[in-house]
RNA sequence: GCCCCGUUCGUCCAGCGGCCUAGGACGCCGGCCUUUCACGCCGGUAACACGGGUUCGAAUCCCGUACGGGGUACCA
């Protein structure tokens, strides 16, 4: 294949969700497979949704997934003159006209003319002149069809019948999606349009308006399928939390979220799932992309995330989770830990909840039911707190096997003397975190230290007296 | 309403006419390991929407039905 050129083109229309992050990355992936540049076009044609802050919210997500692209971010809006010139040339040719009618005048000519909803080139050979509020209609074939072959899909064909005179400059003269669409895919050389299937209808209005500028051969499209909710909905906005910011903001690792969203619509011949980036790309085609929508599984995305969390060494896994970390915590210790917490954790940000305890001075708060089971129930709790601390006062607390051992064997012995299993290591866990699971102790111990140790088991024991 | 698209385990993916008594992953269930929780390992559960064709042979091709979705804007 010719090296192809794609682009991304989203308009800015607040921030970047996970569908548009599918759409970016399989276009991405495309260029990337075949040795093609990857352009990005901001599509704000419309000038009241034009902000930089809403253009921020595209390029930062893109840039911390590490989709680069080649070219751009282009801007419809500072390429108006193009799509001046096309509309003026498809009105002196004739394919295009004004018209001053407005949504409610069209439904009443429908109506009246007992014709289905919609437009019916009502203004065609009224000679309306241009003005201020007059659009300019694209005049539709009346006879025939227009098709696509879809790289995906195959054969997609629409008869013209079916398709009204749609609108391609709006009243206050900027141009309309379909227009700037045709001439900015043609002016930037795209060989290949990859985007969602919501947008599969659009394309026949597209490729008219290419073949009524005498633009040639069109690129290739291939529509991917709809990321759905849970009620197989397309994922919006207004209902669904689909922020890339808060997939940032949740702790996941870019390289996971990618790995995961490959997996959407398409997936290795060779049934390896999670992988690196380099080889998705190898292995990509866009010829056996699915047909059916996909609903994206947060629960699959947090296996990924982990398995990805768990490959990091403790250096980058504490470079990486340090934005989650209070300032007080010691990175020194997370690193010493690091294998620990990232073996329980599927996001960054649940990493406080395993350390925090080795930060604060005492235990606060104790989890009852923990509590009940270690310190209430649990045989001779308070006698194992005892004897711990008789062994621990004169541990140099340097060693985590010697505290490992000394913890059981005080388990050991009272189990001998009462006649049945007595446990130490869990009265130890809640009396020095509060809770009944948690990363192993003893070299966690090393860290806590004597003192802290010590104070937290008096502290359960007069709790528990009390 | 009209137009367009889709339909393999609960979910995601493999399968592109015989290798399929349909494979992998997540989840779930059970077990091993373990004096916590996890990780890891082993095993199990579960699907070709339905009906017609075509063919020696269909999950794979064709048609229809059902169901789901997308679009139908001076949004993109």
């Amino acid at each position: 294949m010719q090296a192809p050129r794609v682009r991304f083109a989203p308009a800015p229309t607040g921030y970047l969700h996970v569908g548009s992050a599918r759409s970016a990355l399989f276009n991405w992936l495309f260029a990337r497979r075949h040795g093609g540049q990857f352009v990005l076009r901001v599509e704000d044609t419309d000038e009241s949704k034009k902000s930089q802050e809403f253009v921020d919210a595209i390029v930062e997500p893109l840039r911390w997934l590490g989709l680069d692209w080649d070219e751009g971010p282009y801007f419809q809006s500072q390429r108006k003159h193009l799509y001046d010139v096309a509309i003026q040339q498809l009105i002196d040719g004739g394919r295009a006209y004004f018209c001053d009618l407005s949504a409610a005048d069209s439904q009443r000519l429908s109506a009246e003319a007992g014709l289905r909803e919609g437009y019916h080139g009502w203004s065609r050979d009224r000679n309306v002149a241009d003005g201020d509020g007059v659009v300019v209609r694209f005049r539709v074939p009346d006879k025939g069809s227009t098709a696509i072959e879809d790289l995906i899909r195959g054969r997609v064909e629409v008869a013209h019948d079916t398709i009204d005179d749609f609108v391609i400059r709006r009243g206050d003269g900027s141009p309309v999606f379909f227009l700037a669409n045709a001439v900015d895919d043609h002016d930037m050389g795209i060989s290949h349009v990859i985007r969602g299937e919501d947008l599969l209808n659009t394309t026949p209005k597209v490729k008219l308006l290419w073949e009524a500028l005498g633009y040639g051969t069109p690129p290739r499209y291939a529509h991917l399928p709809l990321l759905v909710n849970e009620q197989r909905k397309k994922l919006s906005k207004r209902r669904d939390s689909v922020a890339l910011s808060e997939f940032m903001a949740d702790g996941y690792l870019p390289e996971a979220l990618l790995n995961a969203l490959a997996l959407l619509g398409w997936g290795p011949p060779d049934e390896v799932e999670i992988r690196p980036m380099a080889e998705i790309v190898s292995l990509f085609s866009l010829e056996v992309v699915n047909k059916g929508s996909a609903y994206f599984d947060l629960v699959k995305l947090k296996h990924i995330n982990n398995a990805y969390i768990k490959a990091l060494t403790p250096t980058e896994f504490v470079e990486a989770v340090a934005p989650w970390l209070p300032a007080h915590y010691d990175l020194g210790v997370v690193e010493a830990l690091a294998g620990e917490v990232q073996q329980r954790i599927s996001t960054l940000s649940e990493a406080p909840g395993w350390l925090d305890w080795l930060f604060v001075d005492e235990i606060s708060e104790y989890d009852e039911k923990a509590w009940t089971k270690a310190m209430v129930k649990g045989r001779a709790a308070d006698r194992v707190l005892a004897e711990l601390v008789g062994v621990l006062e004169t541990d140099p607390f340097n060693d985590s096997g010697r505290l490992e051992a000394s913890t059981f064997e005080v388990g050991n012995r009272l189990s001998e003397e009462l006649g049945a299993r007595v446990m130490s290591q869990a009265p130890l866990r809640v009396a020095l975190t509060g809770s009944g699971a948690g990363i192993p102790l003893w070299e966690a111990m090393t860290y806590l230290g004597k003192e802290r140790t010590l104070s937290r088991i008096a502290a359960a024991r007069s709790r528990l007296a009390g």
